[in-house]
DNA sequence: GGGCAGGAAATTACCTATATTATTTCTTAT
DNA sequence: ATAAGAAATAATATAGGTAATTTCCTGCCC
C-alpha cells in the first residue's frame, strides 16, 4: 500500500516488502522476528535488516523491546477501535477537504476507483474469492481517491499509516462484509457528487464502524474454534 | 518531549538526543546530516546513527532521498498549516475522550501541570526569558495533561508527534505570545472542570491558530531582516 | 510433581573495516 | 561558456567480531 519510488535502495524495497508481510499476515501478530532468519528470507544484510525493523517501529507496525529484538506488534480488540475511531476522524476530516478542493480532474478519478472496485466487489458477492488481495487494493484506491483533494501531504501520509493499519485487522480476519459496504461506497461516491461532507462523515462512521463489528465478530468466531 | 525508559540502549539515547536537537533547533531545517561528522559528536558508528536516522524518517522530522543522504526536515509556513490543523483536530478529539472518561487523579493532574506552566508564564511576561525551555516543557506537560485521560495510547502517540513538530517551529521562532496564550490556557482548565469539551475545543482553536499566526508573522519578520 | 537456582547456548546491540555504487566536483577539450 | 569525462566524495550494503543480555536447559530441593 506503498507506492514505489523510482529511486529506491535494496533498502527501501525490503522496507516495502516486509510492511506488505505484516500487513498481508504473512509475518504474524506478535511474531518474534529474528534477525538471521530473516536476512535469509529477504536477502539483506543484518544491518540493513535492522534499520528496516527500525523503521517499521516508528510506524507502530512492530515493537522493539530493550535488548530483547523485535517482534510483529500485537493486536486486540481494543487496539483495532483505537485505530477505527482514529481513521474516522482523521479519514472524514480529509474527506470534507477533499470535497471542499477537489477540482473536475479530482472527481473523474473518484468515479474511475469507484468503478474498478465495484467490479471487484461484484466478483466476491457472485462467490468469486480468488480476487481477495486485489478487491483490497481497489478498496484502498477507493478511500484514498476521495481524499485526494485534500491538499495535505501530512493528512494523506497520517492516513495511510491508519488504513494500513486497520486493514491488518481486515486481512488477519478474511473479512468480506458483502454487500452491505459495497452499498456504503456507492454512497460515498455520491456524497462526493454533492459535494456533502456531513453526509459523507455519516456513512463512512457507518462503514468503519460497521466493519470493525464484523471483523471483531469474525475473531471472536476464529477464537471459539480453537 | 520522549519519556526515557529504564530498559534503553545507546542507540534509543541517541535516538532521543537528535531528536531534541532537531526540535530544539540545534540541527537547523534542511540542514544535511553528513554521517561521519554525525557519527562523532553523538558518539556512535555509523551503523547505529544510519539506525536512528531511518527511525526519525519515519517519524517525519528528517527526510532520505534516493542515495543522497539524509537531511533534516525542511520547514514552511504550508507544512505548520498542516500541522497545526492535524493538532487541531487530535488535540480536539483527544481533550473530547479526556474529559469523558477522566477521574479525579486526572484532574488532579491536570491542576498540577497548569500551575507550573502559570509559574513559568509569569515569570516570562514578566521579562524573564531565561527559562524559555523549562517553559516549553511545561507548556507541552499541561497540553498532555489534559488528554491523559483518553485512553487511548495510538491517540497519545499521534498527538506527540504533532506536538513536536509544531513545537520545533515555536522554538525556531522563538515564539512567546505572552498574556493571550496564558489566558487560553486558564480557560481550557476552566473547561476542563465543567468538563465543556465544545467549549474545550473553540479554546484549543484559537490558541493554536492564534500562535499559528504569531509564528507566521514571526518569520515573514525574520525573513525580512536578510 | 512443581518451582527455583545456576550455567550453557543463543541472540541481540554495537562497533570497525571494507566493498560497491551513486552523486558531486573538478578538469579539460571543444 | 559548455559539455564530456575523470577524480573525489559520500552513501549504501556487507561481513565479522565483541560484549552484554536474554533464553533455555538441567539438576536440585521442597
Amino acid at each position: 500500500m506503498i507506492e514505489a519510488a523510482s529511486h529506491d535502495t535494496i533498502g527501501d524495497s525490503a522496507y516495502r516488502h516486509i510492511r506488505e508481510d505484516i500487513i498481508f499476515g504473512q509475518l504474524r501478530p506478535s511474531e518474534k522476528l529474528r534477525l538471521e532468519p530473516l536476512r535469509k528470507r529477504y536477502n539483506v544484510s543484518v544491518t540493513t535488516l535492522r534499520e528496516i525493523l527500525n523503521r517499521l517501529t516508528s510506524d507502530g507496525l512492530v515493537v522493539a523491546e530493550g535488548q530483547k529484538g523485535f517482534e510483529v506488534a500485537s493486536v486486540s480488540d481494543a487496539d483495532l477501535w483505537e485505530v477505527a475511531e482514529l481513521r474516522m476522524l482523521v479519514e472524514g476530516h480529509a474527506v470534507s477537504r477533499s470535497f471542499a478542493n477537489g477540482d473536475l480532474d479530482w472527481e473523474s478519478q473518484v468515479v474511475a476507483a469507484h468503478h474498478k472496485l465495484h467490479r471487484f466487489e461484484d466478483r466476491m458477492i457472485s462467490g468469486d474469492m480468488s480476487a481477495r488481495e486485489d478487491w483490497k487494493r481497489a478498496d484502498w484506491g477507493f478511500h484514498r481517491a476521495l481524499i485526494t483533494g485534500c491538499g495535505s501531504k501530512t493528512l494523506m501520509d497520517l492516513h495511510g499509516q491508519l488504513f494500513d493499519k486497520y486493514l491488518r485487522y481486515q486481512i488477519l480476519t478474511l473479512a468480506f462484509r458483502g454487500e452491505p459496504g459495497a452499498r456504503e461506497h456507492g454512497a460515498l461516491l455520491e456524497a462526493a457528487f454533492e459535494r456533502d461532507s456531513t453526509k459523507a462523515k455519516e456513512i463512512l462512521s457507518t462503514h468503519i464502524l460497521g466493519g470493525v463489528e464484523f471483523i471483531i465478530n469474525a475473531r471472536k468466531a476464529a477464537a471459539a474454534e480453537q
